[in-house]
RNA sequence: GUGGGUGUAGCUCAGUUGGCAGAGCGCCAGAUUGUGGUUCUGGAUGUCGUGGGUUCAAAUCCCAUCACUCACCCCA
């Protein structure tokens, strides 16, 4: 037990590791009856990307990146998604081909933070981004999926809260009367609100401090500040939403962290994950495809936590998921002699894909029905001296008793075909 | 980076005023030396996180340290 794995890492079991395939499976299949295209993008990326893009003055990028160097080149392994599909889209010339594009990505991210329950240093996110349009429709399709993969995982009690922070003309707007709000009521702010008046100031608004809170929410809202025509954006996607009976609120107050992020931002955020409770969670970045030397286009997308989201299945009873390792037969050998026929035996069935399993601990007969057993094989054969010398063998069929009489010449098509035929009645899903 | 909680068998955890390290589950074996589940019987497994201190005696008290965990910060 010398060497574990690093703080905030954790390895996925293959009992596990089935419910990570299942949400897994369960997001391409969504996506891709929504359109969106798989992108796999590097784990490492220059430091200068994310630093960037997702906001020097952020603490992702200021104390939370992994940084290594190689030569003159300094890299950080992803601390998130978004800037490296972007660089993608802008390196390969996409927006020239096709300037729309909707794309989904899956996959590790790392930040170098303190774990606690739903945040990890290596943690998972399946994410979205759709470039190249700022249609409000792309925002109210984008929130429509997540809400429909959880939908097909079975995921529920969370809530869907969104908000915007406008265009640029609303934005300033906004910033300067917050501004001036929080200016008047310094004294009473924490240090972290005082220093982010300067800073950042929509970020005062996240203060969980309870008199902070109290001070932002009975200062400007920025709903109160919109332009006509983000007014009327926003109501494109909430209303969009209501006629797709995607349950939602508006919170005036809500903002994200990262320096991207304009106009629409949303939050799922599920009850009963502890204090890290965003489940998924996006918004629109208007200007960074064109920051980053891309052509100038609308662009949204949201970022799921996969370690958040199977917390939320397990909550729900819902973590279950069939072992893909459970073998149709088990061959049992009496005694050492037949295990060469067995070994021959098991690999016909394997190639004429019937999942078939022998010992390998040289362990009794009994011992070897009991592990038939517990691994859920639905039929089992004994092979021992008697039948190599008769070349006749039996199949069991483990629920019911019944016994089948086969050669080893028969062996694999009266398997094929009884597996194929009743189904044996466990359940499927 | 800051604060709280917890470290005892593979897992979940008991362990009294300091006195031989335990239970349940799981695992292994046996109950007609060729047949599973249920049942019964038996069995194995410990650096009591680590290092030091107090004591005749420490899982237990003290100090240090590490790990895990929850929360703050921030975020998925």
């Amino acid at each position: 037990m010398a060497i574990k794995a690093p703080r905030g890492t954790f390895d996925i079991l293959p009992d596990r590791a089935t419910l990570w395939n299942r949400v897994e499976a369960a997001a391409r299949k969504v996506f891709h009856l929504y359109g969106y295209g798989e992108i796999r993008t590097p784990i490492f990326e220059s430091v200068k990307l994310f630093a960037s893009s997702i906001g020097e003055t952020t603490d992702i990028v200021e104390k939370e990146m992994y940084i290594f160097q190689k030569g003159r080149e300094t890299y950080a392994l992803r601390p998130e998604a978004t800037a490296s599909v972007v660089r993608a889209y802008i390196e390969h010339n996409l927006h020239k081909t096709r300037a729309f594009q909707k794309f989904y990505y899956i996959g590790p991210m790392f930040r170098a933070e303190r774990p606690q329950a739903g945040r990890f240093r290596q943690f998972h996110q399946i994410g979205v981004e759709a470039i190249g349009s700022a249609d409000p429709l792309l925002d109210a399709e984008c929130i429509t999926m997540a809400a429909d993969l959880f939908g097909e995982l079975g995921v529920g009690g969370f809530t869907i809260t969104l908000n915007t922070l406008g265009t640029d003309e609303s934005r300033g707007r906004y910033r300067e009367v917050l501004s001036l709000h929080l200016r008047q009521n310094r004294d009473a702010l924490c240090e972290n609100c005082r220093a982010r008046i300067e800073r950042n100031v929509f970020r005062a608004l996240d203060c969980k401090v309870e008199g902070c809170r109290r001070i932002t929410r009975s200062g400007p809202n920025v709903q109160d500040h919109l332009t006509d025509a983000d007014r009327e954006s926003f109501e494109k996607v909430t209303n969009a939403l209501t006629g797709a009976g995607v349950a939602h609120e508006v919170d005036g107050f809500l903002v994200r962290g990262l320096d991207y992020y304009t106009g629409l931002v949303y939050e799922f955020l599920h009850g009963g994950l502890g204090a890290q409770n965003a489940i998924c969670a996006g918004g629109r970045y208007d200007h960074l495809v064109a920051d980053r030397g891309g052509p100038d286009v609308g662009a949204t997308g949201f970022a799921l936590g996969m370690e958040r989201l199977i917390m939320a299945l397990v909550d729900a009873q819902r973590g279950e998921a069939k072992d893909p390792r459970t073998p149709q037969v088990m061959l049992v050998n009496v005694g050492d002699e037949p295990r060469t026929r067995i070994f021959q035996l098991v690999l016909e069935l394997r190639r004429r894909n019937v999942a078939a399993e022998m010992d390998h601990e040289a362990r009794s007969t009994k011992a070897q029905m009991r592990a038939a057993n517990r691994l859920g094989a639905p039929f089992v054969a004994v092979i021992g001296e008697d039948e190599l010398e008769s070349g006749r063998l039996k199949i069991k069929n483990m629920h019911t008793g019944e016994e089948t009489p086969a050669t080893f010449d028969t062996i694999a098509d009266v398997l094929t075909s009884k597996l194929k035929a009743p189904a044996p009645k466990h359940s499927e899903s």
